[in-house]
DNA sequence: GTCGTAATTATGCAAGCGTATAATTGTTCG
DNA sequence: CGAACAATTATACGCTTGCATAATTACGAC
């Protein structure tokens, strides 16, 4: 009858924190903002919730953090298996390819980029880390197509190449969006298919022949 | 010294329900779903919290029906001087510019989309609601673009119209989403003409020589 | 061992939330 | 002009939320 008080195992501060931010993201992508409160964020990491103060000093502190590990994740594994192609149009190609196919095109993963866009709008320091990481990510996208129309002895201007990396970082977004937001509204591979004919369109560059390796 | 009752003004029903939900989106684009609280759309509808209950059984209602009135308005803004133009190929260059120029990209509007979001994935209503403004749009979009391509003597077959209006609305998409999200990162008139470059490109058409009247 | 301390749990609080219901009041119609 | 009724206000309840603070306990140092 004596009121058992819970047993726990001590953990290192980098272990508990990232476990805190994990389960932060499976709820956030599961339920939305409004399911992942304190307490079950904490119910999901197997703690109580006063941890969660322990290491972040508000709920906020936490999201942000969260949101940073998210778009960090994202672009690791849109750019996982890039390097290893040989050419640079092959790189391209397999960006492409990536960047409208599981697991980065996931209907959790869209769903937590939406929840956190309101937070972006609203905290200075979420906006800084969204603007941080779509340039990044243009600037990468923007090299490989230098990259591949060089190869192809054909080198655009800075303005041209900025535009071109627009255009085509465009039409990834808009297919990751889709496809994460209507799953069963695209064939299995239909998305890849089309994203490599639209940049190879906008390109003027056959991206399809070096698609498989 | 008597609590004065508060005096008010009786309304027909399509008045007020309407005034609800502009305040609901309102508020949705200004503070995040967060904000759009039963209380605070009630003081912006300059209305007591009871009325709200008057007018829909639930805010899940609300929120449901202020989805599809965004939804509805914002095809409506993007479609608006479409059907002005003599050619189809203006018509679609009209389309493309709309929907990449305010008021449709626009920060709260995008910030409205992605608070709905969540809301999409969980509630089944809301996402038949969704499914059909996508479909709908991009209907909308691929009898344009055959329009367009017959115009020009090439009539493209059905798989190869929808590949391309599921190509062309990613662009269109992507390019929304980014001005929106990011405001600052674009010159004047630069997503304008990266859209009907694009949009050109996958179609093989000339869009900018028509876009402008 | 045992002692100190940081990690963890337990408990509580004030504020805000959505919802329910009763009391009023503006409007319409005879 | 008065009665009836729907539109609107007022008030309150129960729950959940984020945050604070005190009580415990696992674990490393000596």
């Amino acid at each position: 009858m004596t009121g058992e008080r819970r047993k726990f195992r001590r953990e290192g501060a980098d272990t508990r924190r990232q476990a805190l931010v994990m389960a932060t993201l499976d709820l956030i992508a599961e339920l939305g903002v409004r399911g992942a409160t304190v307490r079950a964020i904490a119910e999901r990491a197997d703690v109580t919730q006063g941890l969660i103060r322990h290491y972040f000093s508000t709920k906020d502190e936490l999201v942000q953090e969260a949101y940073l590990a998210h778009m960090a994740g994202l672009t690791e594994q849109t750019f996982a298996g890039v390097a290893e192609r040989e050419t640079a149009r092959g790189r391209l190609a397999a960006l492409v390819v990536a960047s409208v196919t599981p697991p980065v095109v996931d209907s959790a993963s869209v769903g937590l980029w939406a929840g956190f866009l309101n937070h972006v709008r609203q905290d200075a320091r979420m906006r800084a880390v969204h603007a941080q990481t779509y340039h990044d990510f243009r600037d990468r996208l923007e090299r490989l197509i230098v990259g591949a129309l060089e190869e192809a002895g054909r080198g655009p201007d800075a303005g041209q190449a900025r535009r071109l990396a627009i255009a085509c970082n465009a039409v990834i977004d808009g297919l990751w969006l889709e496809g994460g937001a209507l799953p069963e509204a695209f064939g299995p591979d239909e998305l890849t298919g089309i994203a490599l004919t639209a940049v190879g369109a906008i390109l003027q560059l056959d991206l399809e022949e070096v698609a498989t390796k």
